[in-house]
DNA sequence: GATTCGATCGGAGGGATAGTTA
DNA sequence: TCTAACTATCCCTCCGATCGAA
């Protein structure tokens, strides 16, 4: 993976040309530029032919059930999550918040398992802001976005991924996933 | 400026279409894109294409210039923004910036006008930090995205806004428009 | 005296790291 | 005691209201 700066317009550009939630920026750049290497006008630009290239390899309906599922979560929660809107986050609060909201929004029922998750003395995650403020000292609860859940937000990037582990895991994700989830902060 | 993540590939397609030493990926991404943008066999791909989608309504042609002219303006600097970009800053600054970056696209050839605007004894826009920055204390200059102008970043809101006014005016837009764009901070 | 302008300084957010506890 | 895990202090940066200056 590379970073590239690129201005206002061009991102705008980019992003209106997004096709399903969550596309990332290669998806539709991929299909934008390939469009337009052809020199032929281009023919049918809704078709979301990016898309397919991921989805190759056909889902094996015959495996077993544990990687079925993992696909899925996978496939749900990345859906989820904007890159983009991650990448222009100032610091990792911003990502990290937005994170957890896609996890949120991607297993909303079994969510509350996260409340199991703790530090020595500090909650991590509560229903309520004042439950985390009181659980620590300046522990800088914040709601996880478009949730009734709360998260400690007091600890330095490293404690941040090692929550996110947690989180992915205690959903159900494998170590890949779990890996992936981590690395988008 | 944006950072958006791309894969090798992605990365690879643009690279080989930099036309000069130091081109940008802004730069080369607007030259591929604007030849796509356009479901045509693009006839000039020096036109801001992506304008068009928003404007659905035809441009009339036969009204008077001034109105055309404003409409035009209008139009153009109003695709250039992104309320939910402006929407998801964390302050005035933020938003200020965003906007600035929206004129500037708008009216890039004029936009050197914006430097007689000033303060009474501070610079508001330059050409270059330094040259802000030496024209007071703590000016907090700001690079208006994607351009080659600076903006003094340290006052009020109310002054900020004032400074969007005047920018409004000197790119020529009417006193409703102006306000439209104040407002938009 | 009224008004405009400048830039200081308090406040908030972020997060590395020093310090604490198990 | 030594170490690993955890906490929360504290420093830094960014904002922008406020108040003194012009």
């Amino acid at each position: 993976m590379k970073n590239i700066e690129i201005d206002e317009e061009i991102y705008q550009c980019i992003v209106s040309n997004t096709q399903f939630i969550g596309e990332s920026a290669s998806s539709i750049l991929r299909r934008l530029l390939s469009i337009e290497a052809e020199t032929q006008p281009s023919t049918s630009p809704k078709e979301p032919v990016v898309t397919k290239t991921v989805s190759q390899e056909p889902v094996p309906v015959t495996k077993p059930v544990e990687v079925t599922v993992a696909k899925d979560i996978n496939e749900t929660v990345f859906n989820y999550v904007n890159k983009e809107e991650l990448a222009m986050q100032r610091g990792a609060v911003g990502r990290f918040l937005l994170i957890l909201a896609a996890l949120y929004r991607g297993h909303t029922t079994q969510f509350s398992e996260v409340l199991e998750i703790s530090g020595r003395d500090r909650l991590y995650f509560a229903k309520s802001e004042k439950e985390l403020a009181e659980s620590g000292s300046s522990t800088k609860p914040r709601q996880i976005p478009d949730s009734p859940f709360w998260v400690m937000t007091n600890s330095n990037t490293t404690r941040k991924k090692m929550m996110l582990t947690k989180v992915a895991n205690a959903l159900g994700y494998n170590e890949d996933d779990a890996e992936k989830i981590r690395e988008l902060l």
